[in-house]
DNA sequence: ATACTTGCAAATGATTTGCCAGTGT
DNA sequence: ACACTGGCAAATCATTTGCAAGTAT
């Protein structure tokens, strides 16, 4: 049983900083590897591999699938990308620091802001004494409105 | 993005009682389908449907691989068993009330118990609002001892 | 120049499905 | 008897890997 062992986040926003990281790390900059990165960037939520290769539907050019996989297990490896299991189906590769909830009745997804994950970090720890990360798999439950609705139907 | 729909669970720990439950939902007490439920609540621990297929290493008689899926399929809807994904690699099969946590660091898997799972839950809920379920998603993080042994290796 | 990368294809692991013969009720 | 279920094989989905040719440094 492992949950996988992830290199620390590096806070890059944009695929110039990032090609930089490269470098620093001796990692060459190929025009596939340019075009994940690209991909990871801009989209503004995780993707599969499946959708980076196919080039989001046309905004970028598309790639071969197993690259697309080499050059996100680089990426992660570097911590400039992290794959979430939001749910059934496919791994989904994001930029590194983002952590996840899902609702499990509306499936609606949200990425935990900064203020609140310093909250639930401590809340959790102080309950089970676990200190929790949702960046693998994302803190799943009720959402505030679903627990109203299902309240309501149970009367 | 969905996490599946789960069944409400039935509070069943015998294989006899699960077999009754599964009477009274109108569905049939096979051979292979006794044995699912053997294996289920007798290994203590979630188990693989190539686990439950193989007979748990000759403790039970060795069943098909599909038909094992598909029974477990049938006591998910009915509420007798779930399915965790404890990390990388198969799904994970168990009788149906348990949630789970898992220590990125060391791997050690803890069942949570009844008691701190209700301050846990409670205390995600006031930090950000979402009533969490750890039962097809496990609560990742370091656990007390790794947090100490991290800690410790950072001077 | 040379080690790292690509693209393509084939392999792998987990799970699902089609089908027909067998069995629980 | 009849619909449900089991066993076996083939199909599918996500991901990994081998290899020969191409490219970044």
């Amino acid at each position: 049983v492992s949950v996988p062992q992830v290199a620390e986040p590096i806070g890059v926003t944009t695929v110039s900083s990032a090609v930089n990281a490269l470098r620093v790390h001796g990692l060459r900059v190929s025009a596939a590897r340019r075009l994940v990165l690209e991909a990871l960037f801009t989209a503004g939520r995780p993707l599969s591999a499946d959708e980076i290769a196919g080039g989001l539907g046309g905004r970028l050019p598309p790639s071969d699938l197993g690259s697309v996989y080499r050059n996100l297990d680089v990426l992660e490896r570097v911590g400039l990308a992290r794959h979430v299991h939001l749910g059934h189906g496919p791994g989904l590769y994001a930029p590194a620091a983002a952590e996840y909830a899902v609702c499990e009745a509306c499936g609606e997804v949200a990425q935990l802001a900064d203020a609140s994950l310093d909250a639930l970090r401590a809340a959790v720890a102080a309950a089970c004494g676990l200190q929790p990360r949702f960046s693998h798999f994302p803190l799943v439950g009720l959402c505030e409105r679903c627990q109203l609705r299902t309240a309501r139907n149970e009367f």
